[in-house]
DNA sequence: CTGAAAGCGCTTACAG
DNA sequence: CTGAAAGCGCTTACAG
């Protein structure tokens, strides 16, 4: 680490910033012209505005947003909090929350939680001491605990792929039972009869809803449920690996695994190949969320698209909404999309189409 | 799009806040000694910040930091301009920023500017406006363009893996030639020969540096440097395809590759493969990076780790030095770290170590 | 230990 | 069209 002090430029005290004042004193008016001036007010006499404009060019005056929101008690700014912004998942989302915010001037607080509740709540605190207008929650899964904060705080929270987002929240979710039954299904209709899900570990909603998605597309066939078709991973790719271990390791293993995610279909992957099995040849193998890599997996993975970014701008808009006018629940659904790509295929051995 | 407004809770007007005098009268205090007690203030005589305390607690008073910034003129907030939080690097980079904000009681303004320099310039003058006490701004282009405004604002600005961060900014940056070179010392070692580059093709200082480090290794010994073992991609897998079938369509191809990134890698790794040779068997490969897929990339990419988190953290952490002691330039260049997997081995047919 | 006063930089009725 | 005045919610010398 090499820390350089040599150039001489910019030392001192920096020059007191010019404020409204200063500019009114150079144009000869009072500061309440000058505010009209700069806000495009039809008030002012246009040769008035000109000059005051040109003159808070010159100074490179800068309206103070701090000032201003002292008094219209709007700080055009939301906060975001998200368990971590490493995770791609959750940088989509707030990149669509930034799109819509740029797009309507406001300015976006980001904070990490690390999923830790106790940081999550001391961040929503300090979002109040900012007088953010807004907030939205990213994956927290400590959904239920806003709501108190919500009358207290008096400001609109929308919770993005919430756990247990009830009451009386407003919120942006994936319908993860729609998004893993069509994946199912379709796996049903490849000729699949014995088709395994390797699931997450931590209880999470959208696990157990991803599961129901798997349970209900069996439910319209004659396939019954197998217990012992169940793995467990943890949302990262050794998890795949375990989990995929187990099932290959079973007396009839399955002829195909819908995974967690996607980077449990990673590890699941891994552990296929690393056993001599070819995908989807020997066994066909699928994901949720569509992360960008996704189709540069070997082979490129079949999958379920989020629309994340879409999901961001939502939640934003919603803000936006409410800010217009408060309704007392928003809530939104949308629906995964299907992506098949090439692990996955016809079972080797065809079992008779179902039915 | 299903949008629900059902239950009856929280409607009509929100009750006004709690301010500073309202738990004065409660108190029968004046407001500058709630003022002082709330802050902990030794002057405060300890029953009387006691009963403050349990007041504001009752009412729920939240002091407003807007109030606070007006009179302080410091705000305790950073803006961070990114390119586009999509990017996994950013991402992290963002991420170390934030722990360090957070363990200081900063918070952070979070600004995308889709690598479009106008866009870049609005943020930071919507920056000004908030009045943050500073800036960090990654991976733009237009390093160069933040001079005035560093001197204009009269708030410090990091640099972090920008273009050209000549002049009076402070930057935090990685040593790419350094670290390009050590990975291309480490072919060398192996038993290389033909070594070939697939790029960048926009210029970027990141490239130009790595490249340099790839003549460097080369110069050291006697190995010449070929032309026509350099390729061009773009920082995508499609980049890194499109660079292989070059290079592989040589007379004689290269035994190692060396990519810009590891993006661009991953797409080699998939025209080799397509191509029925095996990596490292028939070529090497390598990346830079260290993305958190690499360990994940059949067969697990050999690249250089940036120790992006760590970026982060300087960058803030520099910025709070110059807070406290402004000083005139702070350059901090990181080494990166060569990470040895399994997709670079020997050559095949062994050409003697050079030297 | 506490209070009265000034002031941070704006916006916005209210009067002219 | 323009100005004087009040006020947003705080902090902080200054006096006691």
């Amino acid at each position: 680490m090499n820390i350089d002090r040599s150039s001489p430029e910019n030392t001192g005290v920096t020059p007191k910033r010019a404020s409204i004042k200063d500019v009114a004193r150079l144009a000869n008016v009072s500061h309440s012209t000058v505010s009209r001036a700069l806000r495009g007010s039809p008030l002012v006499k246009r040769r008035t505005a000109e000059l005051i404009q040109r003159i808070a060019d010159e100074r490179g005056y800068c309206v103070s947003a701090v000032a201003r929101s002292l008094v219209t008690s709007k700080t055009n700014t939301i906060g975001v909090v998200v368990t971590t912004i490493s995770d791609p998942f959750v940088a989509e989302v707030v990149a669509g929350i930034e799109d819509v915010a740029n797009e309507r001037e406001y300015s976006v607080f980001l904070a990490n939680s690390n999923a830790d509740p106790d940081r999550e709540m001391r961040v929503v605190r300090q979002f109040e001491e900012r007088r953010v207008d807004g907030i939205v929650v990213t994956s927290s899964r400590v959904g239920a605990l806003y709501m108190p904060m919500l009358t207290r705080m008096g400001v609109p929270i929308v919770l993005l792929n919430n756990q247990h987002p009830t009451g009386f929240a407003h919120s942006v979710m994936i319908d993860n039972l729609d998004a893993s039954r069509q994946l199912v299904r379709y796996l049903i209709e490849l000729g699949h009869r014995r088709i395994a899900y390797i699931g997450d570990r931590f209880g999470r909603q959208s696990d157990t809803e991803r599961f129901g998605g798997y349970r209900a597309a069996l439910d319209e066939t004659d396939i019954s449920f197998q217990p012992d078709l169940v793995a467990h991973g943890n949302g990262k790719p050794e998890g795949g690996e375990d989990g995929m271990r187990a099932l290959l390791a079973l007396g009839e293993p399955p002829t195909a695994v819908f995974c967690y995610n996607d980077m449990t279909a990673l590890g699941a992957l891994r552990t296929a190949r690393g056993m001599g099995l070819s995908v989807p040849g020997d066994v066909s193998l699928a994901g949720f969320d569509d992360i960008q890599l996704a189709g540069y997996f070997d082979p490129p993975l079949t999958t379920v698209r989020q629309p994340t970014r879409q999901m961001g701008r939502l939640a934003m808009e919603t803000l936006l909404a409410l800010f217009a006018d408060p309704a007392p629940e928003h809530n939104i659904r949308l629906r995964g999309e299907l992506i098949v790509r090439q692990s996955t295929a016809p079972p080797k051995v065809a079992h008779l189409t179902a039915r």
